[in-house]
DNA sequence: GGGTTTATTGAGCGATCACTCAAGTATATA
DNA sequence: TATATACTTGAGTGATCGCTCAATAAACCC
């Protein structure tokens, strides 16, 4: 009885991502995701039920794509060069919207106000220094790294590292290959 | 003939610092502005002349704050000890709005959209990098760090760190201070 | 093809945005 | 005290915000 959608679902979540990402969240208004996702504001009602349910599931997008990367990194190198690839893997993607972190750019946009997406970032976050606890663990299994570290104190350090990366890459002036290079040889020293 | 201005301006644009710093650009209206200045509309714009001039007002005042901080930490325990002592310092200070940086976080919120005030933030972090090269190059000077890495290199490293350091201090579920105690023990291996 | 069901359309809602300006008020000099 | 010169006030500007909804169009079952 019914009639279908014309457009793919998960295709227009990867693009509100991407201008979600590349524009922040009060940087994107519904005009803009209008022209992207080619929707009148009818339909982006009827299939998102509002700004903020799309940029969840932007989010969720996001995070998700991340922690496969990571994993297929594992899977070929190993979990410590994986760990040692992920900085460079990061901030070269050219395919990539914007350099920094999505996760933490919504943070820093909306902690303030409280506003549930801010938590709902900040869960991702934790998610994805869980997998690199676990794979900070691993390292210590297989005997890459040694033990004198704890890996979950690792994974936060790791994190943060990370993080700070993705802020100097989405700079003009700074080298960002270069201070992901430094993170990887870091980790060597371990 | 004139009558003065019943305001300190030196004090409004720290206000308004602080209000910029905690909810960012977008995130302040003039409505909060004025409630924050305790100004209506037409002394506000008699004084500062656009929402944008007095956020890069804010963000002079803010760089030059953080500067001067650090330069005192230099003339009391030397240049090492300053870099070390900054990060806890900035992560511990319960006098300032946020954690975060207000320059990454301009930079990150009005980047993309080549807005003029994000290519101010980045000016200023310029100045603190080279603030903190200085920094390096006058330890290395007294010897207290070695001068196998070149002080430009170890200031971008640094500079990368904190920004993560800053970043991570703004989340709930992270031990920011055990981050900038670990960023400190790193510059001893130096 | 008829009837049902859902998707699409787009004008337009109230609220808020950054900002303006004419009128009123206080302070200085003359 | 009179006048000139600011500063202050606050209603109101057009634009844009996220969002609604009644009307229309398309796809399915019988």
């Amino acid at each position: 009885m019914p009639r279908k959608p014309n457009y793919n679902r998960d295709d227009l979540i990867e693009r509100a991502r991407d201008l979600f990402w590349r524009q922040g969240w009060a940087g994107t208004s519904l005009k803009n995701l209008e022209a992207e996702l080619n929707m009148k504001p009818g339909s982006f009602y009827a299939a998102f039920g509002s700004k903020d349910a799309l940029f969840a599931l932007a989010l969720e997008k996001y995070a998700s794509d991340g922690a496969n990367r990571l994993r297929q990194l594992k899977e070929r190198h190993g979990p410590l060069c994986a760990l040692q690839r992920f900085p460079a893997m990061v901030v070269n993607n050219p395919e990539s919207p914007a350099k920094a972190c999505m996760l933490s750019r919504t943070l820093l946009e909306l902690q303030a106000s409280e506003h549930p997406l801010a938590e709902l970032a900040n869960q991702h976050l934790l998610k994805m220094e869980a997998q690199f606890c676990e794979l900070f663990t691993h390292a210590q299994a297989l005997e890459e790294i040694s033990t004198k570290h704890r890996p979950d104190v690792l994974a936060r350090r790791y994190q943060s590292d990370l993080l700070g990366l993705r802020v100097s890459a989405e700079r003009n002036d700074v080298d960002a290959g270069a201070i992901a290079a430094e993170i990887a040889h870091d980790l060597s020293a371990l």
